[in-house]
DNA sequence: TTGAAAGCGCTAACAC
DNA sequence: GTGTTAGCGCTTTCAA
């Protein structure tokens, strides 16, 4: 564990010239340069960087909580803005919040007293006013996925409004009339916005909103399963299926498969979120595929340019999603 | 950014008894704990744990190298540990190395110069002879799911082995004789390991190993597609395959499915890595199940326990993986 | 062109 | 019971 002085010892030079050499940060002339150079090759230095971070008050470290990092979509994410952020020599601290608030709050103390140099973070469901004062008074915040409306915090987001839009439109187009939707919890924007964007699509074709026709809850394949029995339960059920996540998604197969319902032919599907898998389920899901890499990158991206001196906007920025056309929707 | 000594000021005490009350590390009266705690609530002060790790020459954050945090193995390796971790109050680094040596040695670099207390590597190919320095000098270093033979690093790891040698077992119960193999790199343990289970289940119902059933390489949708395809060519083609990876097993089902070939019907299947979608694939996927969250669990366990003084163990810890029997083996 | 030394915020040995 | 202070390893101002 060879240190700065021990260098400059054997090196026969003071600390400030082996900063410098090592940092390249002012004129050393060769016959130093080499021979710090020689030493610390020799020593096996490695430089400190818990001493450089006290000192310069900055530690090169971003945080990123999601609620767990095994979902698709927020791993693809976590990678993304880890290669973004290696890139610019930064490292990623990855909590997994578990929608539990009392969790996310315990990690962004954590990465405050850890004097991270900013924070990625998609927000549990929970009381958000403390983000300003941490944003301002500590690290930079951008949230991602879920808006957190009135809080001036920027956010990266998938468009979900568009994207649930797209999907419904299509199948009505197919000529579906009773759509049901099997969405996650009402309280969260994406769940509000993809709502919305079914809603819409809907009206614009002149079709009824029927509650009974719309499930919100817990996003989990079991819940989505119970959703979709209930749905298809209804005297005039559903004869075309949207749900508003994986796991969801997950769910209604499992509830087809149950009920010996075939897709598209008995109830046509639409899915978000798209994974490696959905090509080679029965039948071949159409998905709204997220822009999952887009989202990190960008965010990861935006992160930076702060933390490099450009001013933190305080917009939302929509990425738009593809829909992706395969069997389940029942379409040619 | 309220210190220690701005503390010390406003209660009217000694830095280190603020540091004391904090840290609860020796006994302080009621009195001054009491305005030590309130000045520390007023200041909004929070630890800076850059200092206190400069100090005490440990961070709490351990670091953590995989290919690819995407890969649904992985992410569960790493929820696992990080669950793990923050439970003892540590953080994690995830790094990307995407299979590239370079790119792992330019991490592990970093987390040295970050003082990271310990690291839980998957390591790529490459010559590994300084991870025996890293461990000595620096942290502690826990492989998993790859062993290196020789480096006397210990390892966590599926046992796939057995897993292999349960799933051709399996397929030949079911009366298969002609079951093709698609691995993954040959220089891997992890494809070393799963071929030598393969090869001891053939070997032990009194069955031929040709070379020409087995196909190793690139892990990809694309590569496992190429080779089925090539297997399924063959004068006599084989009745089962068994893919060693998640990738590799959505090239099999894209083959199956280009070639119309009906599964288990006309060639059965058992895959490796069990996914939350191989129920809802056409057919039902039969496959190998990674312990992937107690590999996890154990990894960061043992790393966590070293830290604390145990010490390190030079063996590799096998976790037995578990056949999940659905419809593509063809079994009853 | 280089060096001496202060100071980042914390812990803990030592002194009282 | 509590306080003084050195020192963790680094950067950088100031001086020469």
């Amino acid at each position: 564990m060879a240190k700065i002085s021990d260098i400059a010892k054997q090196a026969g030079v003071s600390t400030a010239t082996v900063s410098h050499v090592l940092n390249n940060t002012r004129y050393v002339s060769q016959e130093l340069r080499a021979r710090v150079e020689q030493a610390a090759r020799e020593l096996g230095y490695r430089p400190n960087l818990v001493a450089r971070s006290l000192r310069l008050k900055r530690t090169r470290t971003l945080g990123f909580i999601v609620s767990d990092i095994r979902s698709p979509f927020y791993s693809e994410v976590a990678r993304a803005v880890e290669d973004q952020a290696s890139s610019f020599g930064y490292n990623v601290i990855v909590c997994n919040s578990d929608e539990n608030y009392t969790r996310e709050l315990a990690y962004i103390e954590t990465l405050i007293s850890k004097r991270i140099d900013g924070l990625i973070l998609a927000p549990t469901l929970g009381e958000h006013g403390f983000l300003k004062e941490v944003a301002k008074f500590w690290f930079p915040v951008l949230l991602i996925n879920r808006r957190l409306d009135g809080s001036g915090l920027p956010c990266i987001s998938t468009d979900n409004r568009t994207g649930a839009y797209e999907a419904i439109t299509h199948l009505i187009r197919a000529g579906h009339r009773r759509i049901g939707a099997i969405g996650g919890l009402a309280a969260l924007s994406t769940t509000a916005d993809r709502l919305e964007g079914y809603q819409v699509a809907l009206r614009e074709a002149g079709l009824p909103i029927r509650e009974d026709l719309i499930w919100l809850g817990r996003p989990t394949v079991e819940e989505g399963q119970r959703a979709s029995e209930k749905l298809l339960s209804l005297e005039s059920p559903p004869t075309a299926l949207f749900a508003f996540s994986t796991m969801l998604t997950l769910g209604v197969l499992a509830a087809l498969k149950s009920r010996n319902l075939r897709c598209p032919e008995d109830v046509a599907f639409v899915g978000f979120s798209d994974t490696l898998w959905c090509p080679f389920t029965d039948p071949p899901l159409t998905t709204v595929a997220q822009p999952a890499r887009e989202v990190g990158l960008k965010a990861c991206t935006l992160l930076l340019d702060v933390l490099h001196g450009k001013p933190l906007p305080d917009e939302t920025y929509l990425i738009p999603p593809t829909l992706i056309h395969r069997r389940s929707c029942g379409c040619p």
